[in-house]
DNA sequence: ATGAAAGCGCTAACAT
DNA sequence: ATGTTAGCGCTTTCAT
């Protein structure tokens, strides 16, 4: 007994069968146009017979059309889970199917691509871009692309993405209806974005008259890096602070909190992403949420239009993110000058 | 200028341009034995200079091998991201490839399973499974399978899991060694796996003397049930509490802190699986860790063994989990029949 | 309406 | 070590 043994059926026999060309069964398979009803019985009907199934790969391989789209993403992060469950939505709504092609920690983007690649995906969708210009350059050349999520300026390429200024703009403005002045922005260090979102910290400072309160405090994308921006902050902490996602938004939550800062009391903070994380109940983060299900759509819809070639709609699709106030913002209470309660009763030092 | 005017890039392209042949070229990008080392370096040159990528379906169609892998897991799970990275590692080396099929809230097991066969993948790993015995049934006809990380009894597929039951007996052992007695159990309701870890933990809370304390108490795998379990607890609080898994230990710890229990002095917590939550700072959960690349590097042995038609090897293999001690365990304190201190201070009521 | 024939991109015999 | 050749199962001109 071995499992090798199905000898698979072939368009040839059915063809043999029915006493007809291959093409004819063939054009019958498709369903198309070109074969008398008569024909279509006798083939139908062969077919039935032999418990024959067209070859996927082979029908790809001769009309050179997969109906597929390599997504390339990063299995640790929360939030392109939500994007690919987006995705394959979107996709599945187009008649398109998702290629996956993870980045591990051990994997990294440029094999990620190479994998998808071989499936010959008719496009590229990449929720993450560590690549430099010269490798999009020559990817692009390859099969069109659509960078879901970075703002990536490049010519050869599509962009969806959320509006990042716009994004910390809210995130501002939310603070200082609050009655915030001194809020500090903790970035996300050279991730792509981080520069969006600082820029939009200080547009909406500034358009806040709060340009003589701006300070940005170098971060970066993980919990660790929020930690470390947390120490620096500690010295001298603001009343709020606007953080670059929501995962470097835990680790400095954690560091303060453990210092004995109390949050929204004594610190408010407004995170950026809202991945499962800032739902949490202890976590609960204020944060600013990209439309996921609208990017992906967009993406989908893009890609597709690459595909087939539609006539070029804007390089870049830029969609706005809303605020998700929960608990950790707050109204500015009076004056802190009053020495705070007991807001150290679990710091460094005992009594 | 459109862009529908690229050309893929064969092997002759590639051939052209190495100036060897096909078949050579063939040779080179299969990394088999039968080609001089210079060749081995122009052809790889003239294949890096085109952006050259094999073509699956071609390379299938003719060798009726794919060297295929396909992988069934849950976008959502932190752990199942874990998991996927060991399998990219073991399956490089072994030099398979990976297919991934994620499956999503509205993308089910079945739809992700149909999805990953038509890649014609050799072998299936399914990282989870509330597939019925009878579907596991059909789909083991059609392509070996491989289940990671669950307790599924079936003759039919291989499986590949880390000891739940000695889990839950490090879990409560370890909390016997802290001295705690009054040691509940929240499950997994009927989520797989559950049934192993509450048997682990009566086993275990019996072999200490315990059987009196046994107390199970319903939750389930997400955090929200953690949550909902937790209410049911503070009644009449146990010491120390074992949980299911990292997902529901956290929405526990939300509603036990957030009820003003301290943890882990008033509450020692252990959860299960150390996935990237546990990590975090401000969680630092104490947990039972599956041995992840152990697990994924069996799998794919175990997978590449059916493909190959080896000597059928057992068909379960078990890896043994470990504790790893962070912060929400600790000594249980002399009787806690004095006042709890200022246990309340951030509570509900106000002083 | 139907069939013959030429490949799609690749691998595997079989040469050399 | 390298090249030649013959397909894998199917679709697609181009005949008829």
């Amino acid at each position: 007994m071995s499992r090798t043994g199905e000898t698979r059926v072939t368009l040839a026999d059915v063809a043999a069968r029915a006493g007809v060309s291959t093409a004819l069964v063939s054009i019958v398979m498709r369903e198309v146009p070109g074969a008398s009803p008569a024909s279509r019985q006798r083939v139908r009907q062969a077919a039935a017979e032999l418990g024959y199934h067209p070859d996927r790969q082979a029908r790809l391989l001769r009309s050179g059309r997969t109906r597929l789209l390599g997504v390339v993403f990063g299995v640790q992060y929360a939030f392109h889970g939500d994007l690919v469950t987006g995705l394959y939505a979107a996709a599945e709504r187009s008649g398109y199917e998702l290629s996956l092609s993870a980045m591990t920690p051990q994997r990294d983007e440029r094999r990620a691509i190479s994998g998808v690649l071989s499936e010959r995906c008719e496009a590229l969708i990449v929720l993450s871009v560590n690549s430099t210009q010269a490798e999009l350059t020559e990817l692009a050349r390859q099969v069109p692309v659509v960078v879901l999520g970075r703002n990536v300026r490049h010519r050869a390429v599509d962009v969806v993405r959320n509006d990042d200024r716009q994004g910390v703009h809210l995130a501002v403005d939310h603070l200082v209806g609050l009655g915030h002045r001194r809020i500090f922005h903790v970035d996300g260090g050279r991730s792509p974005g981080s520069a969006d979102r600082r820029r939009g910290y200080r547009e909406a400072m500034t358009r806040n008259g709060l340009e003589g309160e701006i300070r940005i405090v170098t971060g970066g994308p993980t919990e660790a890096e929020g930690a470390a921006a947390a120490r620096l902050l500690l010295d001298d902490p603001p009343t709020a602070v606007t953080v670059f996602n929501d995962r470097s938004a835990t680790g400095l939550l954690d560091v303060v909190r453990h210092a004995g800062l109390r949050v929204p009391e004594d610190l408010s903070v407004v995170g950026y992403d809202d991945d499962r994380l800032a739902h949490l109940g202890y976590i609960n983060l204020t944060t600013i949420a990209q439309d996921a299900s609208a990017m992906t759509k967009l993406a989908v819809t893009r890609a597709i239009e690459l595909i087939e070639g539609e006539p070029d709609a804007p390089g870049e699709t830029v969609t706005p993110p809303h605020l998700v106030q929960r608990s950790t913002t707050t109204p500015l209470t009076p004056p802190p000058s009053s020495s705070p309660p007991s807001s150290r009763d679990h710091g460094l030092l005992p009594p």
